[in-house]
RNA sequence: GUGGGUGUAGCCCAGAGGUUAAGGCGCCAGGUUGUGGCCCUGGAGAUCGAGGGUUCGAGUCCCUUCACUCACCCCA
């Protein structure tokens, strides 16, 4: 074999295809619902947009993109991330404007360069959405509505929400600095990778997976003691909406997302099955990213979940899919005065709507009928010698085995009929 | 980037240094005139992931590499 595909990428083929269509239509059927817009962002950008936008010590920036020159020296990068596009989007043409706040969404495929593992991919495909331009909690809690609305619409069931809140930048690095005191006392204790999370990216001890470390982050301060009133008050609001929409969540002070733009609320959903790459959505509020991509102060909140990690749930779950229609009518022919009938055939009942395919080659009449028997064709139809001196051909229905002559000039109508 | 496991036909897999690499599923074709499914018979399909090495001889042993997979990391 000359060429496979490249590594963590792979082709979705057509018995996969219906698992995708399932999500892709239940996706696009409730953003409607809820007021959400299509909106779809370029497959590369400017890499500083991912760069600026996750900030210091996330792999994501650091290590992860695809980044490449053009070839007039442009340095960009593979969608690395959806939110960032759709808010670079928001501020290039101007939708502040419209009334707040734009409820957006997108299917997108997703870039990272990772070292491939069941649900993590090079290339994997998100479902997100984002509502941007207010604060307000209510907001937050439609976010959470939607997101646990589209994984029960698909049939799964299990799933916990994890919900934070991690606080704003008024508030947050006194928490941080209580965090690191709490630490100090037992760096030696700690694993390597918690050794330099101390340094980068404080939050994530507390979501080490090591057993001592796992200790110490049990007995770490919690966030929600150190927020501010404003953040108190928010989160304590989004958790009023929660349970008037009969959410339930689990708080978890030890939730804090991977990218480091978000503010304030944190979730995610979590299925209970074991397994590394569990999560299969996640989201939060992002009040500062906008401004940080050099818009005004502009308050957001957003989720996104991998459909990669969502078919796998909905396999493991045994989730049956509405089968799709398949082509109803084949056509067969025998000897090649019949194909030339046959073939005149297929293209009438396709004008008529009716999905259609014909036999192909010379195979005998055996092998037609086992062919169509295979691939599930619930309607036959034979013209021979005989038909064609006739005008009509056989109408054969798969499932009995009843076989009726219908001339060529009824054949729609038969069909028709005969398929409901 | 780190560590463990696994790579034999489209899929599941046997094969513990010695003819022509076995079986099942699937596919194709036959089982007497123009009729599918069940059954029977036959056929096609594998440079044994790739590249080196050891050996008279390697799918089998060694090294390298690639891919998949599980965990770490990270994240969806």
């Amino acid at each position: 074999m000359l060429y496979k595909a490249p590594r963590g990428t792979t082709d979705i083929l057509p018995e996969e295809q219906s698992y995708w269509t399932y999500v892709q239509d239940k996706a696009a059927s409730l953003c409607c619902l809820y007021g959400y817009q299509p909106i779809d962002t370029p497959v590369f950008e400017d890499q500083k947009l991912f760069a600026r936008s996750s900030s210091h010590g996330t792999d994501l920036a650091e290590k992860e993109m695809y980044v490449f020159e053009d070839r007039g020296g442009q340095l960009l990068a593979l969608k690395a991330e959806g939110t960032a596009p759709v808010c670079r989007a928001y501020l290039e043409h101007g939708l502040f404007n419209l009334a707040q706040p734009v409820r957006l969404y997108y299917l997108s495929a997703i870039f990272r360069y990772e070292r491939p593992q069941a649900g993590r991919y090079r290339q994997h495909h998100q479902f997100g959405f984002e509502a941007i331009g207010d604060a307000d909690p209510s907001l937050d809690a439609e976010v959470i509505e939607l997101a646990q609305h589209f994984l029960l619409s698909l049939g799964l069931s299990g799933f916990s929400l994890q919900l934070n809140s991690i606080g704003c930048r008024q508030c947050r690095p006194a928490y941080i600095r209580a965090l690191l005191s709490h630490y100090a006392g037992h760096a030696q204790k700690l694993c390597p990778d918690c050794q330099t999370r101390r340094e980068k990216n404080p939050l994530r001890l507390l979501d080490c997976k090591n057993a001592t470390c796992q200790e110490i982050a049990d007995s770490a301060p919690a966030i929600r003691k150190y927020l501010c009133a404003e953040c108190q008050e928010h989160f304590q609001k989004v958790q009023q909406y929660l349970e008037i929409l009969g959410i339930p969540f689990q708080l978890n002070n030890k939730l804090v997302r991977g990218l480091d733009y978000y503010t304030r609320t944190v979730f995610e959903f979590q299925p209970e099955e074991e397994g590394a790459q569990k999560t299969i959505g996640g989201g939060g509020r992002y009040d500062d990213l906008i401004e940080a991509l050099g818009g005004k102060p502009t308050p957001a909140v957003g989720f996104a979940a991998g459909i990669e990690r969502i078919i796998l749930n909905l396999k493991t779950q045994n989730i049956s899919l509405p089968s799709p229609p398949a082509a109803t009518v084949f056509l067969i022919h025998i000897g090649g005065k019949a194909k030339l009938e046959t073939v005149k055939l297929a293209a009438t009942l396709r004008q008529a709507g009716i999905a259609t395919i014909s036999a192909v080659g010379d195979r005998s009449l055996k092998s037609q009928l086992r062919q169509a028997h295979n691939r599930g064709f619930p309607t036959v139809i034979i013209v021979g010698e005989e038909e064609i001196d006739a005008q009509q051909a056989i109408l054969r229905d798969m499932s009995t085995g009843t076989q009726q002559n219908i001339p060529f000039g009824e054949i729609v109508s038969a069909v028709t009929t005969s398929c409901g």
